[in-house]
DNA sequence: CAGGCCGCTGCAAAAAATGCAGCAGCAGGA
DNA sequence: TCCTGCTGCTGCATTTTTTGCAGCGGCCTG
């Protein structure tokens, strides 16, 4: 939209932090962009940006408008598709902030079963940790955030909540894959594998072993949940999902996955939701209506 | 803001009903502005405007569009005045949609006491009807409404809501004068001159004249409340008048007022809000909390 | 102290918006 | 029935705005 040139412009700006580096990446020269920032700090009679040694940083001004350009960018976008949808196609797109488990089964199967719907909607996937998701809905980068027990919640609104508890999970011949139901003390006596950030399954299960008074020091600690899946299999060791990460076959394929008795470790929430207040696009509002209904069906609501 | 011409463009022809004569209006050709809503169906795909042999009209997209594009205007000056709010002075520009009863002192008390804190705030100050207020709320003519016994209230966020009791009003020298409070029956005895809309003050009567299965004919309609109280001095009748609308020093001058008995005649409700879902001006809000507290002072909260 | 990055400005070229004149279409009145 | 008056729309010349190029001075870093 033309008359959003210069929102976009200093988006961009902010974004890369100084005007030459934006210039660049918007593909214009930088004499042009400073020229279209003086011109609006001219209208506002405010400077947007201090002008800093090294680049460019907000004034408080700035701070207040970009808010609004951002809020206005969004708002734009959802009612060029709610026009879209009236005259028949469906368009739009659809931008997700979501944990590592969210990525190996259940997005892909939600977005190929939307798409199969809708084909002109288009999306974009993007892995972040919980506050970084939260992060995403407040800058508009992200229209919906899917995230595992979240810390704040200050301009988060959440669309569905289930219940994730905490499985085991190995390869098919290790000795614990016979029973149904693992105690946490069961896992103890085999080596571990365990995800490095200190949220999500790794804080349950440190909970755990806290109020247990036991330890375990994992053999294995990596930041990719599907590296901890993989090298399961491989080493025959446990390691620890919650069920949304896990494809509906997995027991009979490598692998096995066995809940936890919630009794020694309780059950983490996953939280879907958007940014407080935001009227979402068509498309994003429809495909967080599928994805509330598809995670009430799978999985208990919390 | 420059950037919002071709959405003030658009604005303007949506009220004028016609290219040409938002052109006029807007002191440029109608070329050009042809060619800048020719040009933004382009981008959208879709037109905006239905032509019609003697002008144009809005299409659905066009519906969804214009109230984007309200919304971004009165956003985009809400933005303006915290600006400038931060840079020192206080500016703005507050538009009040409102019944004839506040105009005589309420408001003009209300105004100038705030002006005498913020001499660059401007205020624009319109008599509606309680339906014309609500939807001058809606298509971002007024900041705040203030309206009796409202209709429906779809739109209207209450920000303040006092009772209103009916009063007689009448000469000094009328023979009701003296009594503290007056009865319905007192009045059907004498003379009365009542306001013609159908609704606030004349819709309690005629509600309380219904449920007393009494009758009164009026000797003097007029939708001028102002009329009506010089009226009522001069021949001596009584009219009826709610206490927002009447000086407090009133039975000291030539009126008295006193109320009617509010077994006969319920009070009514006078309520003060803005439209649901918006940020007001910083201006607005301000001016409206400091409405909410005078109105909290003087009369009854509801 | 030089090199690199920054934001900013004078001037000319490119692009966009505007105005002028004139077209066709439709409605209502003589 | 034609005619007048209104509508939105288009080709072309003009004006205004935006952009790019080159170069300036300021600041930090190595």
């Amino acid at each position: 939209m033309r008359h959003l040139t210069t929102f976009r412009y200093i988006d961009a700006v902010v974004k890369a932090g100084s005007i030459r580096g934006a210039a660049e990446s918007l593909a214009i020269t930088s004499t042009a962009l400073n020229r279209r920032i003086l011109a609006i700090e001219d209208e506002l009679g405010v400077p947007i940006f201090e002008r800093l040694p090294h680049g460019v940083r907000l004034s408080s001004a700035g701070e207040l408008l970009i808010h609004h350009i951002r809020n206005q960018m969004s708002d734009m976008e959802r009612v060029r598709s709610q026009i879209a949808d009236l005259s028949g196609v469906r368009r739009g797109h659809v931008s997700i902030a979501c944990s590592q488990a969210l990525l190996p089964y259940f997005l892909p199967m939600e977005i190929s079963l939307y798409r199969k719907e809708h084909p002109n909607v288009t999306f974009g996937v993007h892995v972040r940790d919980r506050e970084a998701a939260e992060r995403a809905l407040v800058d508009h980068t992200a229209d919906i955030a899917i995230v595992f027990e979240p810390v704040r919640l200050a301009d988060f609104m959440t669309l569905m909540r289930v219940f994730q508890p905490v499985h085991a999970v190995m390869g098919h011949g290790h000795p614990l894959a016979s029973k149904e139901v693992l105690r946490l003390s069961d896992c103890l006596s085999y080596p571990v594998a365990l995800p490095t950030a200190p949220y999500g399954v790794r804080h349950l299960i440190d909970m755990a072993m806290l109020t247990a008074a036991a330890r375990v020091e994992p053999v294995i600690e990596s930041d990719s949940f599907e590296f901890l899946r993989n090298h399961a299999v491989a080493e025959n060791i446990l390691t620890f999902q919650i069920p949304i990460g896990l494809s509906e076959q997995t027991s009979t394929g490598d692998l096995v996955a066995r809940p936890l008795d919630r009794r020694d470790v309780p059950a983490g929430v996953l939280y879907m939701g958007q940014l407080k207040g935001r009227t979402l696009p068509v498309a994003a509002a429809r495909f967080a209506a599928q994805l509330s209904a598809s995670m009430a069906a799978k999985f208990e609501v919390s």
